[in-house]
DNA sequence: TATATTTTTTAGGCAAGACTAAATTAATTT
DNA sequence: AAATTAATTTAGTCTTGCCTAAAAAATATA
């Protein structure tokens, strides 16, 4: 059984090794965990013996078969409790990350597997994130964004590409919330910006902020 | 911020002290806590200097306002999550506890006042321990068993008295749930067990079950 | 009431997970 | 290529929470 920290590592690993092919530097874990290189160093020897990392002095570090899978399973949990919370208990998506961190630690097939279950299998969390399946799978699609939309289209609202607390509360102020169809109206050609209709309202938005906007056309 | 084992000590403290007005035992709360002895006294002599408990060496430990209002806390949201579990995620009674014992220490107020809400406000968990209000007010009424009732009437079942693995699991086998509408038919003078009508089932069960089965007249 | 037993506390140790400071290795610059 | 800088690891320390063994206090018993 993997304590909270050893999960939180390989977590980590995971997310930075998505841009890092060849090897995940100690001081970037360090970073993205709010800890230092010491501990990240100490860490990695750890999960070097439990071969859940490859690992090699000063050369950085990957995971590895059981380890990946750790990871995957743990950001499983974190998404399906974020759903959890935005879907069922009215938060709001930038107030569920912290929480979810917490959740995504309890151990138990049957509880996330059921709360798969009554969230009816969500594919991606409010941050439009893909959810991995049970065995670990996740599915990266590419993502539409709304200035990718034509004028007279709709799209549904699933996700946010920078998920900024400043982007979110931008979000919220406008009313624009997941699961919203937005269709787009009208695009202004001396500034980009864009018409969209919103239920009963229109608004404009910047391309920069439409660009941010995952949608899935309807 | 108090730590889970802290959190977990006040708890224990909270239990012991229902049967015991004057002091609660250094032994009697290790052997709750599956600990030892001086664990829990290291751990009383540190509740006490944030005067959480008042603690007399060799003279056992008692709560005081913020640690008893803390104990309370934990209960509630235990008895939340397990509410949450059986109601929501299919969980039978015998499979909450632990899960139960990771969430509970979960810290968001609005969490856990969205959970209630959600839930749509119990009073009682499905072992029928009454669930404190968010000022840590609990209600203690007086529970009314299956054996209380008179031939002819009916009694929602809401929870036990005696929650054994063994006794849920002969609940189970019988298919007596949380929520099920039992009537009285007809009491065994010999024996004294009791005939009753369950969906459209009759069954026997003998006085010792019967007075283990919490209900509410209906 | 003196002795034996039980309970509780003290003393000292251990593992996990974090840290700072110093040493070492790798990478970059001149 | 040597020197400087940056990254990483090692060494040693600290806190929390647990433990065992021994000492001390309280309780029970003869």
């Amino acid at each position: 059984m993997l304590s909270y920290s050893e999960e939180n590592h390989l977590k980590a690993i995971f997310h930075l090794s998505l841009n890092n092919e060849s090897g995940v530097s100690t001081n970037s874990i360090a970073s993205k965990m709010n800890s230092k290189a010491p501990s990240v160093t100490e860490m990695l020897k750890k999960l070097s013996e439990k071969n859940l990392v490859v690992y090699k002095k000063y050369q950085g570090v990957l995971l590895k078969g059981l380890g990946r899978k750790t990871a995957l399973s743990v950001i499983r949990k974190h998404r399906l409790w974020e759903v959890f919370l935005v879907k069922k208990l009215n938060f709001k998506w930038d107030e569920v990350h912290d929480i979810a961190e917490k959740l995504e630690h309890i151990k138990s097939e049957k509880l996330i597997n059921e709360l798969d279950k009554f969230l009816d299998y969500p594919t991606h969390d409010p941050h439009g994130d893909p959810i991995p399946n049970p065995a670990g799978f996740i599915k990266y699609t590419a993502k539409l964004v709304l200035s990718d939309l034509l004028i007279g289209e709709t799209g549904k609202f699933f996700g946010v590409k920078d998920s900024s607390i400043s982007f979110l509360k931008y979000l919220d102020k406008r009313e624009i919330s997941l699961g919203s169809n937005i269709k787009v109206l009208h695009k202004e050609e001396f500034d980009e910006s864009i018409q969209i209709g919103l239920d009963d309202t229109n608004l404009s938005i910047s391309v920069k902020s439409a660009a941010n906007i995952y949608v899935t056309k309807i």
